[in-house]
DNA sequence: ATAAATATAGGCAAATATGCCTACTATATA
DNA sequence: TATATAGTAGGCATATTTGCCTATATTTAT
């Protein structure tokens, strides 16, 4: 088994998320405040410097309406 | 769109992976030597009390051999 | 019933995430 | 140019998670 490191995975995760929330058409800052979390937090995420809780990254799927698979989707397998 | 609370959704992710972990035969303990964190992390997951991190889940699912989604599966949906 | 293995509980310090804030950069548009 | 919008960067205080530890409870097996 093999696995991405922290780094490897956070930024992945982080453009999985840029690319859908630009596809559903919400800024950093309309989504901060769906959520009810600060802009900058969405920011760390996206680039991948901070290692975010699952249920943030529940409620940003249902926010912007997508599987929450979307966002975890790894471009290829290392196993 | 309607939302789990984070009280309930951290208990359901956290009878999610009790489920798992059992069925694939490891104690709290093996798993959290396995993931290289504390076996009072993994209890502390499983009964729904810490937000844990995405990074974590991800390395656990591995561990476990089981998609992450599995862990990430609500018994209905609440939309 | 007893012993062993497993899980729960909680205190405490250290590490990390988060909120709040200001400043800076980049981009688009008038 | 200059004005507005969007995103990045980072400092600092607070909140939460995590690691380490000890103790207790629960389950399983003998």
């Amino acid at each position: 088994m093999d696995l991405y490191s922290e780094e490897e995975y956070l930024k992945i995760l982080g453009e999985n998320l840029k690319k859908f929330r630009e596809i559903k058409g919400f800024t950093q800052s309309e989504l901060a405040s769906d959520l009810g979390i600060e802009i900058s937090q969405i920011s760390r995420i996206e680039r991948g410097i901070i290692n975010t809780s699952i249920y943030n990254l529940y409620r940003i799927s249902k926010i912007l309406d997508i599987e929450l698979e979307l966002l975890l989707n790894l471009p290829h397998s290392i196993d």
